[in-house]
Order: structure tokens, then sequence, then C-alpha cells
DNA sequence: ATCGATCATGTAGTCCAGCTTAACGGTTCA
DNA sequence: TGAACCGTTAAGCTGGACTACATGATCGAT
């Protein structure tokens, strides 16, 4: 294998023209320079100098060798000016954990502004379910995942660290029809009689709703479970219930289901971060999350195509 | 400076996971591989490896640098690569020094054969006069001179090696009304009483101009000087004189200059290629001259474009 | 032509980077 | 809980890399 060490020798000869020049240079006797200059042309098994007159001169194979050498050199010095822009947060890469609301509301958004303004921060996100994600963090197939706080999630392992992004409201999805259709805000109460559309048991929604209703003072009527937003919206249209769906989903009203504001004490969805402790404070994963954190404040999400924003996809659904 | 050696640990230790492993792998005791691997998170200024367990992970900063280390070990797989192309002659540069009519009728078609057989083998070409040429090729600017041996001529230095490539054959180039004109072949002789248009005084040209006329048993009128082929068929056509012209220059007969062959023994120009003695060995320079040798021999010279070559660009000039 | 200066390269000796051995603290698994 | 495993550290040793010096060759100036 070819010393780049070496390689330094022959490139300071080529610019200095003679051995006793290149050793005064390197703080080195000719001797050295001489015994090191023939190690390299033994390991590399070519001719590197030719005598000439009372001086040396680099053979031709010694100048194709030269050419890889400056590649290398700069190749380099671009690892150590990377590393140090690693210090800075400005490269690197990280892989995020999010449930499928959390990327459309907070990760693409963050991801977009990263892309400005830290175009060499490679960020890698993946659809991860919630138990699951935290332990991936754990072993470090992830950096980071984003999860929701609710009763009956296991506690977050100690070794994580739990960084608060955003309190997502949850709002009522009415069919048109019900008689609190047409309200400005709807008292939670109001829903005690009406059948419930909520995610699967053991979600991190569910136990929201049925906190957000044991909080009104009524155990919600389960009577469908579906997870996925579009779905439930057309349950919903079908006059099978109502829901309470969160404002990051970034649903909108249609001509058959309208959302409305919940009077009173608003539930929330608490989203948060999740980062092995300790790794927050290194760069990248430092800037992702104040990304992350910047992306979840800001008031407008992500404005994805209409095509793939909840409402208007369920309108295509139902239509 | 980032040591390369101890980067091929940081490899290892990432793809085998554990640093027992990598020692193992590498005949060494973990010992030995931990102390590098704590010597280059030092010259780096970054920590490499965090502890996890019983056993260590990589940070992230220890990525982005396994990033750059596998590009630079596939450049130096790469430079291996190229020092063995080079044994082969595949690779590498040669500087040739030519007189203009060499280059159209000689270097031109063998930089097309090389360019074929030979892609990575870089040539460049100079228009050096002749005995200046050699000087640079003792002096390692260039690496090849090609010249025309005559009797003015320096003779060449004892460390140069000479190669002969061309006997290139002299024709007589007569104005239209010349009694000759219509003549197959022309006795030199015939032309003893013509006033000759010749290159300047010390030029090959001249020298082997000159040297065929003696041959033929008189010495020619020199009225006109010029050097330049397109000059001297223009001096012809205003019927200032005769001329000989070599082969290679590449001319033509137009409507008002012929070109004739010479009859009994033909007066040439030797043309032969110079290397410094011992380098004709080095693989890239005896693929070059191979290639010069094979372009010489070729009954076709390189087919310039028709604008350009010497026979219609005189006939451009005069019309 | 000669002498001194310069240069590359051997040889012998010295020194330190990098290795091994041994011991230790921490972690995992039975 | 103990045994096995892992990574790190300390201490000592070895070989490679450097220096000092000598040699032979070349160049430039006198």
């Amino acid at each position: 294998m070819i010393d780049v060490r070496r390689l330094r020798l022959l490139r300071e000869l080529d610019s200095r023209g003679t051995i006793a020049a290149t050793a005064q240079a390197l703080h080195l006797t000719p001797s050295a320079v001489s015994q090191q200059l023939a190690a390299l042309a033994k390991e590399t098994g070519v001719r590197l100098l030719d005598p000439a007159g009372r001086r040396v001169r680099l053979t031709p194979a010694a100048q194709v060798l030269l050419e890889h050498a400056d590649i290398l050199f700069a190749q380099l010095e671009r690892a150590e000016a990377d590393l140090a822009a690693f210090d800075e947060g400005r490269v690197g890469s990280v892989a995020v954990a999010a449930f499928t609301t959390a990327i459309s509301g907070i990760v693409a958004p963050a991801l977009l502004a990263l892309r400005e303004s830290r175009p060499r921060l490679r960020l890698s996100v993946t659809d991860v379910p919630e138990p699951a994600c935290f332990d991936q963090v754990l072993g470090g197939e992830l950096d980071l995942a984003i999860g929701i706080t609710h009763a009956g999630a296991r506690p977050l392992d100690s070794r994580l660290l739990r960084i608060p992004l955003l309190d997502d409201p949850l709002e009522v999805a009415l069919p048109v029809g019900h008689p609190y259709a047409s309200a400005s805000v709807v008292p939670l109460e109001a829903l005690r009689a009406d059948e419930f559309i909520v995610s699967r048991p053991g979600t991190a929604c569910r136990e929201v709703a049925h906190a957000a209703c044991a909080a009104a003072g009524f155990v919600p009527q389960v009577r469908h479970n579906a997870d996925d937003f579009v779905a439930i919206l057309t349950l919903i249209a079908a006059g099978c219930g109502v829901s309470l769906v969160p404002r990051l989903a970034g649903l909108s009203s249609t001509d058959q289901v309208v959302l409305r504001p919940i009077a009173g004490s608003v539930p929330i969805r608490p989203i948060f971060a999740a980062v092995r402790r300790g790794s927050h404070q290194a760069p990248h994963l430092s800037a992702v999350l104040a990304a992350l954190v910047a992306a979840a404040r800001s008031p407008s999400p992500y404005d994805a195509p209409a095509s793939v924003r909840g409402g208007e996809a369920w309108a295509v659904h139902s239509g």
C-alpha cells in the first residue's frame, strides 16, 4: 500500500527540484528524504528518480503518481474541512423517525428550511411506529424519533431526552347534518351521546381522545376504529359518527364534513422529539432539533400539493 | 494531518463492529487498535468513538470521516492501478516537438491512432525549431523531438538516440508554362538553368535541396528564400522560379503549379525522432515511438480538412 | 586544469512511534 | 452472582525512521 506521507516528499521534491531543498523545507536531512523515496519506489514497484547530473529528475511514472497524489491531498484537506464543518452542524447525516402527520406538518417544513440553510446536512426520514422507534434510537439505527405523550405510553427510557415540539390542538369533525355543525365552537360535552370513530387501541390518538372525553366528564362510545384520517372522514361523511382530529393533520372542512374548534380547555396532542441523552449537543443533531422546533412553532405548516392534503383527498374519495 | 493508515482501522471497525474483531482481522491486539484510534481522534480533534455497553459505537463525526476515507482508499487504488497501466504504456504524458510538415504528416496521424488505442496517454505537441528542440529534450522539458538529417546540422548529442522515421522524397514544383511541366518525371539536371526558391539559409530544407542539386552535378541559383510552402507555391505561380518540395507537405498540383517526381536517384529528407538514450524503453515513450513509426510508414498521411491542405490553401491565395 | 561547493546516497548509530503483554473496570449473559 | 467478553490504560520492547558522517560524482569558478 502506498504511504501518503512519502507522497508528500515526492510532491515537495517536484516543486523544489533537489532532495537537499526538499529536506530543508521539511526539516529533515537529505539522507532521510532519499531513504523514504527509495522506500516509496520499492512499495510501488516503479523507479521514481533518475540521476541527472548531481541532482535527480522525476521519472514519468513519478509524474503519474504525483497527479494522483495531488488528488489525494485535496481529498484529505476536504475531509478535515468537513470535520470542521461538522463541528458547526453544517454537514452530517441524521436519521429521523416520525408518524405521518408529524412528517407532513413538522419534519417536511424543517427539511425544506435545512435544505436552504445547511444543504450538506443529510436528513433521512422514516415512518416508524411509536414504541419501536425509541428502541431504534437507543440502538443507534435512528438518531431522533418524534412521538406523542399520552397516558398509555411506556415511559420514555431514561437514556433518552425528551424535547417538546408542539402542543397540537384537537378539533371535532362532524357530519354536516350534525346539530353542532354550524356552531363556531363546540363544547366536547355536547358529543356525549354521539358515537365516536377513533384510532385502534394502543395508539396515541386514541389515548388522547379518551383523555379529552374523560376531562369533559364522559366516556366516548366507540363504534369504529380507523387510523387513517381519510378513512375517518369518509366514515363521518357516511354518518357513522364523529371524531377528534389533530390540527397538524392539515385537514379542512368539505361539503360533507365540518371541522370545528373545541370550546373551553382545548385537548392537545403533546408532540415531542426524543434523542439519546447527550447526543442533542452534537452539532448536526442540534441543528436538526432547532429546525424541528422552529417548524413546529411556525404558524403555517408545510403546504403540500392539494391532491395529497387530507381534506381534498377525502373529497376525492367521497365524490 | 490525518493518517490514512489509521483511517483503515476506522473503516474496519465500522464494518466489523468491535475493536476486538478489528484487531483480529488486522492481526493486531485490541490494545493497538484502541491506541491508534485514540491517536486519530486526537489528530482530527473530534471524538470518534462512543462507549455503548461493552462495545463502542462510531460517532456521527466518525461517519463523516469515513465517507471521505472511502473516497481516499478508492483514489489510492486508482493510483496503484495507474502505475500498473503506466508499465504497459497505457497512461502517461509525452511532450513532442516537431516541425510543421511532420506535425501534419506524422504526429497528427499518430495522435489519432493513439487516441483510439491508448486514450489515457496524453500527447502534447509543440512546434519547436530544430536546433533548440534537442536541447529541450536533453533538459527534460520535452520527451521527443522530430528532426531532419542534413549536412549543415550539428551532430546529434551522444546522450540522445536517433530513431529513423521516414525518408521523405522530394518533388519538383514547376509553373505550368515550364518546359518540363508536362513530363511524367523530371531529371534534376534539367533544372540546372532555372532559378530556385528555397528555404532560408541554415534550415534543413535548404541543405537537402542543395545536396540534391550537388548530387545532380550543379549548384542551384537561389533567387528567393521562403520557408512556408504556400509562399513558395505563390512565387512559383508568379513565374519567379522552381523549387523542391517534400511529399510529406501534402501539396498537390493546381492549375498554376505542377508537382512532378524526380527521375533517377530521388533526393530525400531523412526524418528521425530523437529521445534521451534509455528513455525509449520507457513504456509510455515506446508506445508513442511505435505510433510515430507506424504513422510514418502508413501510405496515406493524415487527411486534414481540404481548406488547410497546402495545395488548396495556395489555390485560395492565388485565386 | 584544479579546487571548492553542491548533491545524492550509502552506513552505522540513535531514538521514538507503534506494538505487545498484563492488569483493570465495566457490561452482558447464563 | 460469577464467568466471559470488551475496551482502555500502563509499562516495556522492537523495528522503522531519522541523524551524523563518509563517499563518489558533478558543477562552477578561478
